[in-house]
DNA sequence: GTATTTTGCGCAAACGTTTGAGTGTTGAAA
DNA sequence: TTTCAACACTCAAACGTTTGCGCAAAATAC
């Protein structure tokens, strides 16, 4: 076992000092051909690599940048962490991955943890549990001591900095308006409590398209799903007590547990009932019947982000502080689950 | 915007040595009641915390393990990440994800990235192209410099390390046999290309459970899959070549396409034909009909292999070194994709 | 009143880098 | 011969911590 090799130990073994070391490999006109060529072949010989954190130390910068997600297992997430990772290891940039499992505690614990010196910037989507508290102290505490914040799909107005969401009115919009034009009367909608924003601005769409077409809303269409572990149930109530030709589904999952109970009520998808969900994941593909679904693409949203983080934290202090908010297109992916 | 509060500063302001503060803040005996509590007391209204980078360059270590996977939009992988995720937190280290993509440099690359001091050790499971090229000096090197490795999931004999891996023959020996059970005569496999380890192991407990039952090895019925992008219509040709009652596959994709290329056929599942997958992800749980699979257990297997790393973070040198590797039991789900 | 111990604190080195300032040698211009 | 620039290199400080050692002053012992 042989421990990394350092500046101080070339040094000593080429008998010179450590700052010509240091000079030489970085090849400073300082120091002398012979010297230099000297040097750097014993650093290449034994694989000299500059230790990260005495960089990081001197520097004041890791070049590493913190994703704080509330769950992993979740195919929406590792497409954004995909997205992440991608264009910022182009840019020499190491990710860190922390989970808050949504709540606001781990989510607090995360930020401290990698607040002090071990990330440069962070990336973060909001746990459920800060949305509800709606307590913000420890992102502004981050932000006051001038660490970059880039919020993505979970995000809040509170917050002032770069954030990178979807349009999720628009997407939402463009599933009703596609379902109205296919013909569908009654549009049931399948969301969630109002304090998820998405859940909420899905919501909004799914209203606006109703009145830009005069459809009158029936609040009894739509169900707002409060515990996600009792959404399976409390879906095929609803699809049993009511009579709809169509239903909009909020995610996957609400899409197909709206599928299973059309199908066990005795009908059928997409004959008697087209269902559009949202987020393109796997069960979307592969699901039988293959969902349409308003797309997401999380991995964009990830790259996106990271691309913001990273402008900021290598843009000169001098230059003016403006906060960006990047909106991702969605795109509606005609499957099998709506009628053509 | 005020920047992070160091010792230097505190000690500045309260007009004592740095040595001082750092010792009252770690409650030293050699500071008096007075001065210690002013300092805390300090410390506490400023909000002072440690700066990890300048802690982890005089400890010599990070407290944070990279994790390196072959993808993250995978089920399984995400499952592994949370695993480890959990146990590091607890013990209070920090997790950095880097993803190969499949490939050899990226892989290289990363674990270079991170050795010169970002992490404490690795774990990591092979890119396919590693295993492929059979080339680990990256591994070696990393090991050889005392930096702690675990390998999970793909795993090689050439690389000296602990070890997390599922019992794969076991596992899919249970599943054939199960099969069998049910009365099973034509048992088809949807295997992948040797090199892929868990494809390799998951064939072997096929074939050795069928000649333990006297069953005359078909050649016929198993296919092996080298194009993941063309694996849907390879199977459903599979499927319409050859006469079968039941079908084991080695992931869920390759059942769920299994079962739709059954299906077009006009045979149902399970009545006419059963179907195991392995790895239990969303996809198994939600399809329809849902699958009956060899469940992987990749969470425990993440905090298997993070308890594994730690703990040889944590022990002392002069123990003696030791290699282990733990076995996760897989397990058989019963879902709809199988004749009861 | 002197000798010894205890108390309370500061100094400085170390972790591995980078970098501006300083130093000694050489060679050429004056 | 003196002067001075160019060259090739070293010193030392800095980034933010921790910690063994040294050292005064105060407290105790005799």
């Amino acid at each position: 076992m042989k421990p990394k090799l350092t500046l101080k130990q070339i040094a000593r073994e080429l008998d010179v000092s450590i700052s010509t070391v240091s000079k030489a490999l970085r090849d400073s006109s300082e120091i002398g051909e012979e010297t230099r060529k000297k040097i750097k072949a014993f650093a290449k010989l034994y694989n000299y690599r500059p230790n990260n954190i005495a960089l990081s130390l001197k520097n004041r910068k890791t070049k590493t940048i913190g994703i704080i997600i509330p769950e992993i297992v979740h195919y929406f997430f590792t497409t954004v962490i995909s997205g992440v990772e991608q264009v910022a290891n182009e840019m020499g940039y190491n990710v860190i991955v922390c989970l808050s499992n949504n709540s606001f505690d781990k989510e607090v614990l995360n930020l401290e943890m990698l607040a002090n010196g071990s990330t440069d910037g962070f990336i973060l989507s909001l746990a459920k549990e800060t949305m509800q508290k709606e307590d913000y102290h420890h992102l502004t505490e981050v932000t006051n001591q001038g660490m970059p914040v880039v919020l993505f799909d979970r995000v809040v107005d509170e917050i002032h900095c770069d954030k990178v969401i979807i349009d999720d009115v628009i997407g939402a919009k463009k599933a009703v308006q596609y379902l109205l034009e296919k013909g569908a009367k009654k549009i049931g909608l399948v969301s969630t409590v109002d304090y998820v924003s998405v859940g909420k601005l899905r919501t909004r769409g799914y209203l606006e398209v109703l009145r830009e077409n005069n459809v009158e809303i029936d609040e009894s269409l739509i169900l707002k799903i409060e515990d996600m572990d009792n959404s399976e149930t409390e879906i095929k109530d609803f699809i049993d007590k009511n009579e709809v030709d169509a239903v909009f589904a909020v995610n996957e999952h609400f899409a197909i547990y709206a599928i299973k109970a059309i199908q066990e009520k005795g009908l059928k998808v997409p004959e008697d009932v087209s269902v559009i969900g949202f987020t393109d994941g796997e069960l979307s593909k592969r699901f039988i019947p293959s969902l349409t679904t308003v797309s997401q693409h999380g991995e964009r949203m990830g790259a996106e982000a990271a691309r913001l983080l990273i402008d900021k934290l290598e843009r000169k202090p001098e230059e003016e502080e403006s906060y960006r908010t990047v909106i991702v297109e969605t795109n509606l992916i005609e499957r099998n689950s709506t009628k053509l």
